[in-house]
DNA sequence: TTTGGTATCGATACCGGCACCGATACGTTT
DNA sequence: AAACGTATCGGTGCCGGTATCGATACCAAA
C-alpha cells in the first residue's frame, strides 16, 4: 500500500492534520479531543491502515496487555482447558496471552517465570503453588497481580484459584468406602512431578486410616497420564491382585484405560470392580461403564484468575490478593 | 531488593562501570566486547537481578521474540496438541508464543489477528487457509513470515504446513469400500463453520461416487464435535437407518462416542458396523473397540512451522514461503 | 618514527507510543 | 473592557533498550 513499512501514530496525525497527541488521545478514546478531531483522526487511521504497536505503548505506558500463563503442559485437555476460561475472560480486552509451558520441570519453570516477567506482563498466571524458592521471590518481586490456579493446598505468594486435592482425595476414598469398597488399589503415572497427584493421594490414603482401612496396593507408572497407560497398568495391577474391588486413579485418562480394559476382559464395572479417576473429563459421562470421578471447574478456574488480573489492574489500589477455592464435585455417573 | 522498581541496563551498567552498550553488548553476546569486560557485566547483572526488557529490545530492535498464535479453539485437544509442538521447537530460544483463539468466527479471527499483529512478533502461525480476504490482505501485508497450519487445499499466503482434508477423506472412502462396506452415513457437528471438515465430507462423497456409491444418509449435528454428541447422533441415525454397515465422522472424539452407543447397544464394531473418525487421537488405540481414523501429526505440524518461522529469521533474506504436506496414515486397530 | 589495522568502547540518535504541562481559542462573568 | 474558565490541542521528554558511527588504545608493519 504505503510502500515499506507500517504506518505510524505519526503518519495518522500527518494525515488527519493534527498532532501525534491528539491522534493518540483520539484513537484510545481519552479525553480532551473534540468530537470532529476523533471523526478525522479515525477516517485517517483507517485510510492509511493503522494497526498500532502494542510494545510501543506497553513501554511508554509502563504496563503491557500482555497476560502471562504458565502451564506444566498444553498437551493436557486439562490445561488447554484452563487456557480455554483465559481466552474468554479476556475476550474483547485488549489483552492477549502469552504462554509458557515448564514440563513440570522447577528450573525449567524458573526460566519461563522469568522470561515471561521480561515482557512486563499487566499480571501473571502460574499453575500450582510449589514453586521453587527462586521463582517465588520471583514473582513475589513482580509487583504484578499473580495468581497460582489449579491447588489451595499452601500458602500463595498473591491470588488463588483452585481446589484442594488433599479434600478432592479424601473425600473421594470417604465416598468409596461408603459404597462398600473395602480393597483399594491405587494406580498412578508420573507422580514425582505431578505434586496435586500427590496431594490427592495423600489425602487418599490419610482417609482410609483413619477409618481403619490401607490400600492394597500403589502402582505408579513412568512417562505421561494416557489412557493407554492405564489401560495396560491396570491389567498388570489386576494380575497381581485379583481380589481388588476398587482402584483409584491419578486421574480421569488413566481411569477410563482402565475401564477399557475392563470391557475387553468382561469385568462388571462397577459391581466387581469400581474405578474413580479425577477431574471430570467430559467424556466420562459417555463411557459405556461408570466411572467414579471428581469433576474440577477447569474452564472456571482460568476464567477467574483472569477475572482477577483484570480487576487488578482497575483499581490503582493494589488489594489484597484474592482467592477463590472451588470444591470439586464427586460425580457417581448413570 | 533494590527498593521500587527493576533493575534496568543502566544500572547493570553503572554497577559493572562501563557503558550501557558495552553492558548491552556484553549480555547478548554481540561481538566487540573483551572477555574481561562480559565477566564484569554478568556478574553486575547477577548482583542487581537484573531480568531485562523485552518491550524494549523489541522496540528498539524492530524485531520482536514473540510468534503469534491463532487457532480456533484451544478446549480442542488437537489444537491444544498444536501448541504444544510449537512450544517445543521454540524451546531454548526466548521466543515466546502468544495466541489468540477464534471459536471459529471469522470476523473474530481478523481482530486476533490485527491484535496479535501489534505485537510486532517475529511470525505468524494461523489455523487454514480460509481466511477473509480482509484477514488474508492483513497477512499479506505484514511483512513476517507467516505460516498457515492444518490445511493444504488452497492457495497460502506465505508458507504452509498441513494436510489435505479432501485427500483424506477420499483416501478413507476408498479404504472402507475396499473393505466390503456399502451402506455409508457421515455424521458430523458444526460443519458451517468447520471448512476443513467439509473438506473431508467433500473428498469423501466424491469418492463414493466415483466407485458408484452413495451416501445413504448424512446427518449434521448442532454445537461442537463431542464424545457425548457423537453417542447421541450416532444412536438417532441408526434409528432411522438401522441397515447401515458404516458411519464417516467429522472427527474422532464423534467416533468414540459412536463406538460407546454400540458397546452400550451391544452392536458389532466393526463386523456389523465398522466406524471410522479423523486425527487418530491417541486414545483411540486404547477403546475396547476398533475405530478406523486417519491420523495426523498435530504435534509435528506445530513444531514444524515453528521451525520455519525460526528459519525465516534467521536469514536475513525473505525466501519464498516454506511448504509441508504430510500424509495421514489410515489406521485400522489392532 | 610514522602509518595502519584491530580490538574495544561510548555518545548519540532513534524505535513508537504516552504522560505531563503549557499554549491557544473562545465564550462568560464582572 | 478586563479577567477568568473551559475545551482543545501541541511540544517536550521520557520508557529501556539497540544500531550506527566515531573515538581511543595498543601493537605490528613500514
Amino acid at each position: 500500500m504505503d510502500g515499506k513499512v507500517r504506518a505510524t501514530l505519526a503518519d495518522v496525525a500527518a494525515a488527519a492534520g493534527v498532532s501525534k497527541m491528539t491522534a493518540s488521545r483520539a484513537l484510545r478514546g481519552a479525553g480532551d479531543v473534540s468530537q470532529k478531531s476523533i471523526e478525522k483522526v479515525r477516517q485517517a487511521a483507517r485510510e492509511v491502515g493503522y494497526v498500532g504497536n502494542h510494545l510501543a505503548s506497553s513501554l511508554s505506558g509502563r504496563r503491557s496487555d500482555l497476560i502471562g500463563v504458565v502451564v506444566p503442559s498444553v498437551a493436557n485437555i486439562v490445561f488447554a482447558e484452563v487456557l480455554s476460561g483465559i481466552a474468554e475472560a479476556i475476550e474483547g480486552s485488549t489483552m492477549q496471552p502469552v504462554f509458557g509451558v515448564t514440563d513440570y520441570g522447577p528450573e525449567k519453570e524458573y526460566g519461563v517465570i522469568r522470561n515471561i516477567l521480561s515482557w512486563n506482563p499487566a499480571g501473571l498466571i502460574v499453575t500450582g503453588l510449589d514453586q521453587s524458592a527462586d521463582a517465588k521471590r520471583l514473582l513475589k518481586e513482580a509487583d504484578i497481580p499473580v495468581v497460582q490456579i489449579m491447588d489451595v493446598d499452601g500458602t500463595p505468594v498473591d491470588g488463588c484459584v483452585g481446589v484442594s486435592h488433599y479434600a478432592a482425595g479424601k473425600a473421594m476414598a470417604e465416598a468409596l468406602v461408603k459404597m462398600g469398597r473395602t480393597r483399594f488399589a491405587y494406580v498412578g503415572c508420573g507422580l514425582d512431578t505431578d505434586t496435586r497427584a500427590k496431594k490427592r493421594l495423600a489425602g487418599f490414603t490419610e482417609a482410609l486410616l483413619h477409618l481403619g482401612l490401607n490400600l492394597v496396593t500403589t502402582r505408579i507408572g513412568e512417562g505421561r497420564s494416557t489412557v493407554k497407560a492405564g489401560r495396560e497398568l491396570t491389567s498388570e495391577v489386576l494380575a497381581d491382585w485379583p481380589e481388588l474391588d476398587c482402584i483409584y486413579y491419578s486421574n480421569d485418562d488413566l481411569a477410563a484405560g482402565g475401564a477399557f480394559h475392563c470391557i475387553a476382559a468382561g469385568i462388571a464395572v462397577p459391581e466387581t470392580l469400581t474405578l474413580a479417576g479425577f477431574n471430570g473429563l467430559d467424556f466420562i459421562e459417555s463411557l459405556p461403564t461408570r466411572i467414579i470421578t471428581s469433576r474440577t471447574p477447569r474452564r472456571e478456574i482460568g476464567k477467574t484468575a483472569a477475572l482477577f488480573i483484570l480487576e487488578a489492574n482497575d483499581k490503582k489500589r493494589q488489594e489484597e490478593g484474592r482467592f477463590l477455592e472451588f470444591t470439586p464435585v464427586i460425580e457417581f455417573g448413570n
